[in-house]
DNA sequence: TCCATTTATATCGCCCACGATTCATTTCTT
DNA sequence: AAGAAATGAATCGTGGGCGATATAAATGGA
C-alpha cells in the first residue's frame, strides 16, 4: 500500500467505524436488555450458555475473546442474579462450570423477540447482515495473534 | 421475517460479530498505541482533533456516538499528557473548546504507520474494508434513534 | 425584565475490559 | 515420585462507557 493510500480521516479509518457501530449496537439493545435486567455483555454470555450449558469460564472468555479477568466478576453477578450457578468441575480442580438454573434457562425464551426486533431496526437486509458478519469474522480472525 | 429465520446461535447473531471482532480490534491497535503512550478511545479521538482542532466537548462526543460524561475524564487525561488544553469558548460560557499542543499535533505524524500496520494485519482487502465500513455505517445510522 | 426552559459540562455509581500478579491445581520431566 | 512448568481462576489498579443527577450559562416567552 502506497503511503498515500492510506486514509488519515477518521471517516476512513475501519476503526472508527467499527468502534461507533459496536457502540451503537450496544446503546439500540440496552433498552430490551435493561427489560430484562440484563447488560449487554451479560446477554451475550447467556446466549453462549443457552447454545451449550455447563461451560468453563475459560471457555466462554475464548468464545468471547476476553480475560478471565473480565469474565469472573461478570459471571458471579450473573451468579447473584440466579440466572447462573458456579460449581468446581470434578475432573480438573482449577476449572469453574458454570450452569445455568431454570431462572437463567427461562430467560433464553425473550431472547428470539429482542433479535428480531433489533434486525428489523438494524436497516439491513438478512443478505447484507450476512455479509457483514462474514467481514467481521474475517477481520476478527486475521487480527488474532499468531 | 417469520419466526423459524430468527438467528438464536451466538454465532448467527450480528451482535455478536461486532463485539468480538470491536474487541479484537482494539487489542491489535493497544500495543502500538501503548508505544505512544496512548488508549485506543484517546487515539481515536485525537484522530478528530487531527481533522479539525478546536472542537468543542459535545461535538467530539457527536462525533463519536458518546456521552459528555464519557468524554470529560477522557480529554482531561489528553490534558494531563500534555497532549490538549481545555478552555471555555469565548461566545458560550458553557462549552470548553480542546485545542491539541505542540506535543498532540507531533503525534499526528505517527498515524499512518499505526493505520498501515493495522491494514496490513486485517487480511482484508481495500476493497472488502471498504464494504465493510459502508455496512457499519449503514447499520450505525440505522439504529440511531429517531 | 424575570423566570422557566434548554443546553454544555461535570460528577457519581455501576459495570465492562485489560494487564499484571497471585494462588491452587494439574501436567510434564526426569 | 518429586520438583518444575503450565494452566484456570481470581484479585487489583486503571481507564473506558452509560444513566442519573447537578450546576452554570444561554435562550425564550410573558
Amino acid at each position: 500500500m502506497k503511503h498515500a493510500d492510506i486514509p488519515t480521516r477518521a471517516d476512513d479509518l475501519f476503526c472508527y467505524g467499527l468502534y461507533t457501530a459496536s457502540h451503537a449496537v450496544n446503546r439500540a439493545y440496552a433498552p430490551h436488555l435493561k427489560a430484562l435486567g440484563l447488560t449487554y455483555p451479560q446477554y451475550i454470555t447467556l446466549t453462549l450458555l443457552w447454545e451449550e450449558d455447563g461451560r468453563q469460564v475459560n471457555t466462554l472468555a475464548q468464545k468471547l475473546g476476553m480475560e478471565t479477568s473480565t469474565l469472573t466478576p461478570l459471571v458471579k453477578r450473573l451468579e447473584a442474579m440466579g440466572h447462573v450457578t458456579r460449581s468446581k468441575s470434578a475432573l480438573d480442580g482449577r476449572a469453574v462450570e458454570v450452569r445455568l438454573t431454570d431462572a437463567g434457562k427461562a430467560l433464553s425464551q425473550q431472547a428470539p423477540a429482542v433479535t428480531a426486533c433489533m434486525i428489523g431496526h438494524s436497516g439491513l437486509s438478512v443478505a447484507e447482515l450476512e455479509e457483514l458478519q462474514a467481514l467481521l469474522f474475517k477481520l476478527r480472525d486475521g487480527l488474532q495473534p499468531r
